[in-house]
DNA sequence: CAAACAGGGATTTGATCATATTCTGAATTC
DNA sequence: GAATTCAGAATATGATCAAATCCCTGTTTG
């Protein structure tokens, strides 16, 4: 999904740079609603947000239609534009969703990884983990997302991960306001198990232990919706 | 996704509407592209949109972004957009996430689904039945889709069906190019099967026909792009 | 001598902005 | 309480700027 960013310069301090106003403004807000930054139900206007991000109007309407197609915004019928809040009819097909979309990236994952990449995926659950304990939620949100998109990066299924990460977009407002209410202790990390499998080349275990992940996380969601109603 | 035309005036004989301009040229290229009237690989120009469809820039470029967000069109890295072409893996992975979305959606219609639902189903199959003896293959296109969407509708998962009427845009151009080789005789009717499973309301059996269905609708997308490379 | 490659300018196309127009929701008045 | 007016936000247009491709020409090489 990401963009090659021009080969050269790839620090890029402040600059970021090449990138067109849209794709910034795009990635900007994506990741706003993916960690949570904008609340379930909150509206979304234009003008808002060419003032927030110094952009024209041109690249924000580009970048919001994007989002409304991804599932993180929706349309409401005149002409607003908000955050949207999760039932419980939805969360439930996001679970099936994520189940069988997930199982099968870490299944396919499973036959190709490399050592050295499972490395580079405990790197990043060892961060996740002191991130729980330090109750950092903004940096849990990001490491475990980051977790789980490394792996299925090499799933090599393009397809397959652009839709999954999609989903992702759709509950993240409300994992974030899960978080906010239960902090990060509720969620002892299963990611060892998948780590295992994998090492293992085991990729009906490895989807196993994934599929637990997604249940688990999906339940807190689960949970917090039946209280909020 | 169809939004409510504004009650009055629904003849609108050349006025059209009050659907803004973006909904409308973003519903006739997501038509051209779902029926095929695009080829795969051919460019798609923002100018050349404004010339074709009469409409202004900003509403062709926001309907590009969402057509891009949909997968229905790639963005060639440069600044060029166009119709994508499917290899081998990406049909694999269509076929894998259809099978399992649409199978669901099916288990979900069956125990919701009336006796008058399925009788307007076996409406269009009818007509189906005719446009494929016919050799009509828009005609066989845009009621096969038909079919399946008005099925999913009856499951009331708006986010699954959401998820799958996206697939289709991704395999509709090279789903055309298979009926142009082949016509559409060689595609026997498997919704008979389903309607009948739905009338027994067996929701297992129903969700069988509707993966068998699916298989052997991309089995043809997938052989004709084993005969192209 | 022919073919091909490279360089550079012209043209096409995309990105952005400023501005005009239309529409929605709400406040105001009768 | 209903109709009208009004403010503000969204939609749409066209102009302007920037970038990439295309094509033409001149040179080089086999």
């Amino acid at each position: 999904m990401l963009n090659l960013p021009r080969k050269k310069d790839e620090t890029a301090q402040e600059n970021g740079t090449k990138q067109p106003a849209h794709e910034v403004v795009y990635q900007s807000l994506r990741s706003k609603i993916l960690y949570g930054d904008l609340a379930p139900g909150q509206a979304v206007t234009i003008q808002g947000l060419t003032e927030t991000l110094g952009a024209g109007m041109t690249p924000v309407r580009e970048a919001i239609r994007r989002l409304i197609s991804d599932g993180a915004l929706t349309f409401q019928g005149n002409r607003r534009v908000s955050v949207p809040q999760l039932n419980k009819d939805d969360a439930a097909q996001l679970i099936f969703a994520r189940k069988t979309m997930e199982t099968e990236l870490t299944r396919r994952a499973a036959s190709r990884i490399s050592e050295a990449d499972i490395l580079e995926l405990e790197r990043i659950d060892t961060e996740l983990d002191s991130a729980i304990s330090n109750g950092d939620v903004p940096g849990y949100l990001r490491l475990n997302y980051a977790f789980h998109t490394t792996l299925y990066a090499h799933a090599q299924a393009p397809i397959l991960s652009d839709l999954t990460e999609r989903l992702w977009l759709r509950f993240g407002p409300s994992l974030r306001v899960v978080c906010g209410r239960l902090g990060t202790q509720s969620f002892p990390d299963r990611h060892k198990d998948i780590l295992d499998a994998l090492r293992k080349q085991d990729a009906e275990l490895a989807a196993l232990a994934m599929e637990r992940d997604v249940a688990q996380g999906m339940d807190q969601v689960l949970q917090a919706l039946s209280d909020a109603k």
